[in-house]
DNA sequence: CTATTGCAGAACCGACCAGTATCGAAACTG
DNA sequence: CAGTTTCGATACTGGTCGGTTCTGCAATAG
């Protein structure tokens, strides 16, 4: 948990002493970052932390009153943990904002801190909350945007159930990555848009055309 | 060279000493799934696995050099581990061979060895091999098998792409168990196949018809 | 100046774990 | 019978890690 009391600006500090360096937030984060995505949160000692970010591990104490709290920031306020629908530009077409979301995507390294940090969700829960966050809402709400988005276009028939296929794109490329140990490249993504998810979502609806219940 | 001849069953044993109980191997696998599945890997201790058999650490360092070996045997030797695409019933229609293969996948617990094993693949090459061969390669090549099944039936166009198709099931329920934690359960498999496998392989072939693309 | 707080580094503690050794008993061979 | 191997159980060893505390120095307030 985090106090949100006072989220505005200090301005200075009205305190005595020596006032805090706010630069080895960042340093600490980042060495927790590396360090899992590296190692797993196994691997992630508070030793290599404090070691990595070049502090000591009373610094990392004085802010994080223990590891997995700083596991939970680490995840929570990653680089680039908030891609919204807004930053993917509205191309005109679903194919053409898949692939502005791929390139989007492709610069991001926060799917290589899944791996290490799977096995930990069942007995931590907060670390649970901060990945599924992260990791499962904010892909698919992603993909649902844009599916929306289309649907809003013409695109995708009104009364298509676009939950499901919100899943594809998350399941496919995490599947890939964390379980088969592949990479997942520009080809692999533009096959999912242009194969799997357009496909899916334009075709006509069933019961326009003719029978394909059975 | 000795004699290997006798590759076959040893009849009783032909050495001095007491026998080896084989049935202490069963009980031995089973505690280290369990608790794999469990607590993870890490969970995974050498005392609770010999505890939880109601074995002695020897008798398990008497089979097993190490936790890895045995973490390795654990998930090869699992129950279900090898359901083969012979063993879906041909029931005449991809849909019902999809509908058979989740009933079959039905009673296998063995996916919940997933989440305690993934971070340790990192760093253990034996364990991320026997890993991929039965969560990787066992699923998608089932799911492969059973699209040349249909399409030998003509189910599916001759020249459709079938491997990536076969990933999508292996991927959807793993993503949904593995990372987002929520149950798979027969209505979701059944969406699986009726909104997304079926309907993606049995489409027409483009260009046959008419412009479908856009 | 003194008091207070933050800093990096390092020592320390208690818990846990892989792997080994040992023990007394059991099951087998000869 | 003796000798050998297994059995479950327990103790031990060496190492690692989370978390705490101490040291000596730096930066700020009054």
């Amino acid at each position: 948990m985090t106090t949100h009391a006072d989220d505005d600006v200090q301005p200075p500090a009205p305190r005595p002493g020596r006032p805090r360096d706010e630069s080895r937030d960042d340093a600490i984060l980042d060495a927790a970052r590396e360090l899992i995505a590296e190692r797993g949160f196994g691997g992630m000692t508070m030793d290599a932390v404090a070691s990595r970010a070049g502090a000591g591990k009373a610094t990392v104490y004085r802010r994080w009153s223990s590891k997995s709290e700083l596991a939970v920031d680490a995840i929570t306020r990653g680089t680039r943990a908030t891609l919204r629908a807004e930053d993917v530009p509205d191309t005109g077409t679903l194919r053409g904002d898949l692939a502005a979301l791929a390139e989007l995507r492709g610069r991001d390294k926060g799917d290589a801190l899944m791996p290490g940090l799977i096995s930990e969700m069942r007995t931590d829960a907060d670390l649970a909350h901060a990945f599924h966050e992260r990791f499962v809402t904010a892909k698919v709400d992603m993909m649902r945007s844009l599916l929306e988005r289309a649907k809003q276009r013409g695109e995708i028939p009104p009364e298509r159930d676009v939950d499901l296929l919100a899943e594809i794109g998350p399941a496919l490329t995490v599947y890939r990555k964390v379980v088969a140990g592949l990479p997942v490249g520009p080809e692999y993504l533009a096959r999912i848009t242009d194969e799997i998810v357009v496909p899916l979502a334009t075709a006509p609806a069933p019961g326009a055309t003719g029978s394909v219940s059975g």
